[in-house]
RNA sequence: GCGCCCGUAGCUCAGUUGGAUAGAGCAUCAGGCUUCGAACCUGAGGGUCGGGCGUUCGAGUCGCUCCGGGCGCACCA
C-alpha cells in the first residue's frame, strides 16, 4: 500500500537522523496539522535538547518526497502536498487491493459466538454477540486471518431437564407436536406462532411454577440424568427440540447474512466429557469438593472460586463442556488465537476456564481470549427469559424497518425495491447502533436510540454511500461501475470485489479544505480496523465510518462535482474521490454486517 | 465482605501504545433547498473528564485511595 511507503520513508529518514531512538510515529488529530506526526518529547529528553528545538532541526534537515515537513511546537508534521496525498490515497483506495486490508499471514483465530441456547427465543441481547463476533471474524479475515467461526450451541445441561420436565408435564398429553397453542397461551403475535415459540412458553412456565413448588427442580434435574445416560424417550425429544430451534435460528442468521463454519454444540462434546476429565485427573488436578463435586482449585492463579468440574451427583457442567471444546479446538484447528465473545457475566467463568487449561497445558497461555460484552438491560431492569420480561430480536428488527418504511414513503416514494431496502436500512440501524458504543459497556435499551435513523446512525452512513451512487449514476456507467461489485458478497467472504476503477492522470479540484479533510479520514480507515482487530470489537470501525461519512457530507455541500461549470479535470478528480469514499463505506459496513443500497 | 468492570456536556457516548485547544450525536436556539438526494449542511450555547493524592517533560488515559453505579462470587449457562 502506498500510504505504507510514505509511512516507511518517513521513519527511515527520522531513524537516521535520530540514530538510536524509538521513533513512534502517529497520526495527528487533524488533518491540518499534516498526515503523520512524530511527538520529539522522548527523543529531544534523550538528546538534551527542547522538544520544539528538536523539532525544527529536523525540519531543517529531512526532506521527504512529495510532501514537507513542518515543525509545529514539539511536533514534527510530514505534511504531504494536496494532489500528492490525493494520488496516494485515491489509488490505494481504487487499485485491485482492498484498501487497508493485509495479506495472509498464516494466523489461525477462532471466533466463538452467538451461541444460542435450544429452545429460546433470540432476544436483543444475542444480537450482541452475534453482531459483535460477526464483525471481528470479517476483520480479522480482512486482515489476512485464518478465521473459523464456531457457534457454540447450548444444546445441552440442566435447562434440558426442565424443558423435559415441562413437555412431560403439560404438553404432551394435550400437545404433543407443539402445533397448536396451548390453552394457557395469550394473545401472540401471528409470526410467533410456532413451535420454537411453544417451546419457549413451556420453558417459562415451568420456572415460574418452581418458585410455588421448589420439588419440580428435582424433577428437571433427573430428566437431564435420564438425557445424560441415553435414555431414547430423552434422547428423542432432545433431538426434536434441537431440530425445531435450529430451523428457527437459521432463518434469523439469513436475516442477519450471518453464517457459521462449525455449529458444534455442548452436545457435540458429550463424547470427550470423559477424556477430558480423565486428562485432568491424571494431571492430579481435581480434587473432591464441598458435597462431593469434582473440583480444580485455582488459589494459586489468584481466583478463590474453585472450577466445578463434575456436580456431586456425577454429571457434567458448562465448564466440562467448555475444557473439552477447547481440548478439541487445541487438536483440531491448531490456533493462535481463539476468541469468546460471551457477556461480560461470564468473567469469572472464563478465568476459571483459562486458568485450569493453562495449568492442563501451557500450550494454551496467551492465545486464549474472552471478548466480554455488556449486557442488555431494560430501563426497568435485568431481561430475563425465565421470567418472561425480555425484549425479543424480531420485534426490534421490524419495528426498525417499519419505521424505515414510513420515511421512504415520505421521502422517497418512487423508489424501486421498497421492501428490500428498508431491511437494509432498519438492520443497519440496529446493528450499527449495538456496534457504535465500547463492546464491553452494559446497554440500557431504549427504542428510540435503537433504531435511531438520524445523528449517528447505520443509516446516515448508507445515506452518504447513496447519495454517492447517485451522483455516480448521472456521471455515466463507466463511473456507476466503479462502485459496483464484480463478484458477489455473502457471509463467506471478507474483502468485497469491485469493478474496476482508474484514478485520472491530473488531480485538480482536491485542494479545497474539505476534499482534504476527507481524503485524510479516509486514511484513518485501515488504522481503525487494525484498532478492531486489536480490541475486539468494530467500534472502532463504525466511528471511522460515521467520521468519513460526515467529512463526505461536508465535501458534498462545498464541492460541486457536476455542475456545469465545473471542468472535465476537475470533475473527474471530485468523481475519483467519490468513488473512493463510497467503496470504503460499503466495504466497512459490510465487515460488520450491514449492507449498503445504491439508493434509499 | 472479596474480585472484576464502569464514572467525560442536560441525555447517550467517542477519545488510537500517556501527547497538540477534551470531541460527536440527541435535545435547545439561530441560519441554509427554482442548482449534483435537506434521511443533509453551517453556526451558537453547554466541561473543575466523580473527588483527592501520586508517577511523568506531559494524565480523560498509568498507580494508590475515597465516593457512586453495574456484574460476579461451588454444583444454572
Amino acid at each position: 500500500m502506498v500510504m505504507e511507503q510514505v509511512k516507511e520513508q518517513f521513519k527511515a529518514s527520522l531513524a537516521s537522523a535520530l540514530p538510536g531512538q524509538d521513533i513512534a510515529l502517529e497520526r495527528p488529530r487533524s488533518w491540518e496539522h499534516g498526515d503523520l506526526a512524530f511527538p520529539c518529547f522522548r527523543a529531544a529528553k534523550a538528546l538534551g535538547v527542547p522538544p520544539p528545538k528538536l523539532a525544527q532541526d529536523l525540519a531543517a534537515r529531512m526532506t521527504i518526497d512529495g510532501g514537507e515537513l513542518v515543525a509545529a511546537g514539539p511536533y514534527l508534521n510530514l505534511r504531504l502536498q494536496p494532489e500528492a496525498r490525493a494520488r496516494v490515497l485515491l489509488e490505494a483506495l481504487l487499485g485491485p487491493t482492498p484498501f487497508g486490508s493485509a495479506p495472509d499471514h498464516d494466523e489461525a483465530v477462532l471466533v466463538e459466538y452467538s451461541s444460542p441456547n435450544i429452545a429460546k427465543l433470540f432476544t436483543i441481547g444475542h444480537l450482541r454477540s452475534t453482531m459483535i463476533g460477526h464483525a471481528l471474524a470479517q476483520v480479522n479475515r480482512y486482515l489476512g486471518c485464518r478465521v473459523q467461526r464456531l457457534n457454540h450451541l447450548g444444546d445441552w445441561g440442566t435447562q434440558f431437564g426442565t424443558l423435559l420436565a415441562a413437555y412431560k408435564r403439560w404438553a404432551e398429553a394435550e400437545n404433543p407436536a407443539l402445533d397448536q397453542d396451548f390453552p394457557w397461551a395469550e394473545e401472540i403475535p401471528e409470526r410467533r406462532r410456532n413451535p420454537l415459540f411453544r417451546l419457549f412458553q413451556l420453558y417459562v412456565r415451568f420456572h415460574q411454577e418452581e418458585e410455588q413448588d421448589p420439588a419440580m427442580r428435582d424433577e428437571a434435574r433427573a430428566w437431564f440424568r435420564r438425557l445424560e445416560e441415553g435414555d431414547s424417550e430423552a434422547r428423542r425429544l432432545w433431538s426434536w427440540f434441537r431440530e425445531i430451534s435450529l430451523a428457527e435460528f437459521h432463518r434469523i442468521y439469513a436475516r442477519l447474512g450471518v453464517a457459521f463454519d462449525a455449529l458444534d454444540g455442548e452436545a457435540f462434546y458429550e463424547d470427550r466429557l470423559a477424556a477430558a476429565v480423565a486428562k485432568l485427573e491424571t494431571s492430579g488436578l481435581l480434587e473432591e469438593g464441598e458435597g462431593g463435586a469434582r473440583i480444580v482449585r485455582l488459589e494459586d492463579a489468584g481466583i478463590q472460586t474453585p472450577c466445578i468440574v463434575l456436580k456431586a451427583d456425577g454429571t457434567s457442567i458448562y465448564a466440562t463442556r467448555d475444557l473439552a471444546a477447547a481440548l478439541y479446538r487445541q487438536e483440531t484447528y491448531a490456533f493462535d488465537r481463539c476468541l469468546y465473545v460471551v457477556g461480560s457475566d461470564q468473567v469469572l467463568h472464563f478465568q476459571q476456564l483459562f486458568a485450569v487449561l493453562n495449568k492442563l497445558d501451557p500450550w494454551f497461555q496467551g492465545r486464549m481470549v474472552h471478548a466480554p460484552f455488556g449486557m442488555v438491560k431494560l430501563p426497568e431492569g435485568k431481561m430475563s427469559t425465565r421470567k418472561g420480561n425480555v425484549v425479543f430480536l424480531e420485534d426490534v428488527l421490524d419495528e426498525a424497518v417499519t419505521r424505515v418504511r414510513a420515511i421512504i414513503e415520505e421521502k422517497n416514494p418512487d423508489l424501486p425495491s421498497k421492501e428490500r431496502v428498508a431491511e437494509q436500512l432498519g438492520l443497519g440501524a440496529v446493528v450499527f447502533f449495538d456496534a457504535l458504543n465500547d463492546r464491553v459497556k452494559p446497554i440500557t435499551f431504549a427504542w428510540d436510540r435503537v433504531i435511531a435513523l438520524d445523528g449517528d446512525t447505520g443509516p446516515y452512513v448508507q445515506y452518504a454511500h447513496a447519495r454517492i451512487c447517485s451522483v455516480l449514476r448521472k456521471a455515466g456507467e463507466a463511473w456507476a461501475q466503479a462502485v459496483r461489485l464484480a463478484a458477489p458478497a455473502g457471509p463467506e467472504v471478507a474483502a468485497l470485489t469491485f469493478h474496476l476503477a482508474t484514478v485520472p492522470d491530473e488531480l485538480p479540484g482536491l485542494d479545497e479544505p474539505a476534499a482534504q479533510s476527507l481524503l485524510f479520514e479516509l486514511a484513518g480507515l485501515p488504522d481503525a480496523l487494525r484498532n478492531a482487530q486489536r480490541e475486539h470489537m468494530a467500534t472502532p470501525l463504525a466511528r471511522q465510518l460515521l467520521a468519513i461519512a460526515k467529512t463526505f457530507s461536508g465535501f458534498y455541500t462545498q464541492c460541486p462535482i457536476l455542475k456545469p461549470d465545473i471542468e472535465a479535470p476537475v470533475r473527474d478528480a471530485r468523481l475519483a474521490l467519490c468513488a473512493a469514499t463510497a467503496r470504503a463505506l460499503r466495504q466497512g459496513l459490510f465487515l460488520m454486517g450491514i449492507q449498503a443500497p445504491e439508493e434509499m
